[in-house]
DNA sequence: TTTAATGCAAACGCTTTGCAAGATG
DNA sequence: CATCTTGCAAAGCGTTTGCATTAAA
């Protein structure tokens, strides 16, 4: 079965060596430490096609974009992942991920209610983590 | 050393300006309408101003600033109002406010668990409204 | 031969900052 | 005095875009 992200048109190899990278990024990564890595690996792609191979990859749903703040954004491969959520410590910067079904459930349940049909969300808890409360 | 936002000083008249044209924008404002309406109150306060009053605003949590997507931030003035989530839809830009108390529930659990302190949260649900499904 | 992908440099847009002048206390 | 606040212009920063060049279909 072809995968869902494939299907319309295929990637580039440019845009492989992309998603390739990103795999040995951190879990949150930004389009800096994608570059930082195809630096390591001698592979010259430039920003602007890192920045458009990342719109086709969150297009694909591949990747995932959240914005925090200003000037914070949380990129996230999604490979193999279910949707989550994110605590942030706002001391520490810490990202903490969890998934409550049941508040899944009562989103669909004020979807229903508003006759709104949702495609995706996001949940940002902020506050401090258990190691940086005193 | 305290940190500056904790101290608490008075707002200058010069920052009561700027919340004083919040009142007179739209529900959710950016700092583009608050010159706007300074502007149309013959009050000159530079741009530079206005986002330090904002800042000010911000942490006396008078104001919630939330970042939606690259260029889409949303601010809004939570004077004498509860917090509450939102529902965005992506076609025709409308924005539904909602609160669901048991979501907030399980939200405490959840910090709860992990023993996160929370300060605040932001919800999006990203869709289509009622008028914008075919 | 039409369409898409790429690199480069310049632009973008909102926001922040350095600095000097003015207000506050 | 010491400390904040303000306006101006310039800088910042991640991101996007225009355009000429290449590669692909």
């Amino acid at each position: 079965m072809v995968p869902r992200w494939t299907r319309e048109t295929h990637l580039t190899d440019t845009q492989v060596h992309v998603l390739e990278a990103i795999r040995a990024c951190p879990r949150h990564f930004s389009p800096e430490d994608i570059l930082t890595v195809l630096r390591r690996r001698k592979i010259r792609i430039s920003r602007s096609t890192v920045y458009r191979a990342m719109e086709q990859l969150i297009q694909r749903g591949i990747v995932k974009r959240h914005c925090l703040d200003q000037n914070t954004f949380l990129y996230e491969l999604m490979e193999n992942r279910h949707h989550h959520d994110h605590m942030v410590c706002i001391r520490c910067g810490t990202m903490i991920e969890f998934v409550h079904p049941d508040i899944e459930r009562r989103q669909e349940e004020i979807c229903r209610r508003y006759r709104f049909h949702a495609v995706t969300h996001t949940m940002f808890l902020f506050g401090f983590c258990a190691d940086c409360q005193e």
